[in-house]
DNA sequence: CCCCCATGTAGACGACTGTATACTTTTGCG
DNA sequence: CGCAAAAGTATACAGTCGTCTACATGGGGG
């Protein structure tokens, strides 16, 4: 299951080149598959029994590309303590160094196959719930409990996947994504602190501060 | 271009319900189109230049739909002072009761196609701009700044649009979206209150009220 | 060494696709 | 009504697709 060698890794690098040029996992064809890797068309079935299985191991070898990844951040965010600014740039240095990887994972999250989508939403989950149990138990956000945490985890991971896309997509915006991604992450933690006074309550006691 | 009628109108609608029964858009065949339209093939060219063509029809034709969403919105709004709440359910419902265009716009949105994400990102961006100024003019928010107000709009547009999805498609976590969304509603808008403060300052002060 | 099994190839099949040309029906207007 | 344009249909063609069966290669373990 690990490693992938061969006509195998192939298939599955052709299907992440083809579908950064703008396509889409389950759109692809078996054919079209091997015509860009350069092999014939019944080698797929050496190594696939049809389409749907090709598309779960495709994301099951993305899922082990971004595992790596988050690895990294952790051991980085466990180095720094003001997390934010820098965590924020380092994710999306590696969203853009793993293109592929991110393009599909945006793509079928909210692509025609319910199978994907919902092995897609497991691994989303599951790095939400990693983010969360790491800053409970490192204690960076002191005042919000943990469900509530549990629940920004949830959004943050999910907007900064989607911000990542045009971050890829559009170098000219890099430095407003990254912007708007601390900002997003500043007022959720910030507002929780705050959730349950009134608006006017906060707003005055801000404006002498 | 308003009205659609006879094959035209049912082409679209046949988009509308292949797309919904877990298809995308840009995968949708002429053919196809036509066998669950009713009609002949070739009629589709009565219609429509090509494929490309039709789906920047389609888009269009759901456009219009939201458009009307948005104005009852607007409507609605203007009559209660505590938006929140009642709005969220509004819009969620109203979603709801246009799975089809959702579902496309929601698909196409992160879809394979650049021509169809351009002009969905348009139409989002306008939608954001357009409750940006309301909030901005009633004087929602006092405290918080027009640029903040358009960037919150522009990410809760788009964070109600992805859970919308959720909301169609998992009713038994109905409640639990339309309270998070709150939540995330709240924890932007109180957040940028007192964005530039440090939590520790805000934490302490939160917890003597 | 030889054999075997994993991997890759060749050719063919029926089904389906987008599109072109030609014909029929329906519709709206003077 | 009469007729022209719009809308819909029939048939056909070349291309692609997924899949099947049969054959070739080649490298590692007995």
């Amino acid at each position: 299951m690990s490693v992938m060698t061969g006509g195998k890794l192939k298939l599955v690098q052709a299907a992440l080149r083809l579908i950064t040029e703008s396509r889409s996992l389950t759109s692809l064809g078996l054919r079209e598959l091997a015509r860009e890797a350069g092999l014939n068309p019944n080698t797929f079935y050496r190594h696939f029994r049809n389409l749907d299985e090709f598309g779960l191991q495709v994301l099951g070898y993305i899922a082990e590309e971004m595992k790596t990844g988050v690895r990294e951040l952790r051991r980085m965010a466990e180095s720094s303590d003001q997390a934010s600014r820098e965590t924020v740039a380092f994710v999306y240095h590696y969203f853009l160094n793993n293109a592929a990887a991110t393009t599909v994972a945006v793509r079928e999250l909210h692509g025609p196959s319910p199978v994907l989508r919902r092995a897609l939403e497991n691994q989303l989950d599951a790095s939400a719930r990693e983010m969360a149990e790491d800053i409970i138990e490192r204690r960076l956000v002191p005042g919000v409990d943990d469900a509530t945490v549990h629940e920004i985890s949830h959004m943050t991971i999910r907007y900064i996947l989607f911000r990542a896309m045009d971050y890829i997509e559009k170098p000219d915006q890099r430095d407003r994504i990254q912007l708007e991604t601390e900002h997003f992450i500043n007022r959720q933690f910030r507002g929780a602190l705050v959730e349950s006074l009134p608006p006017e309550t906060i707003a005055r006691w801000a404006s002498k501060n």
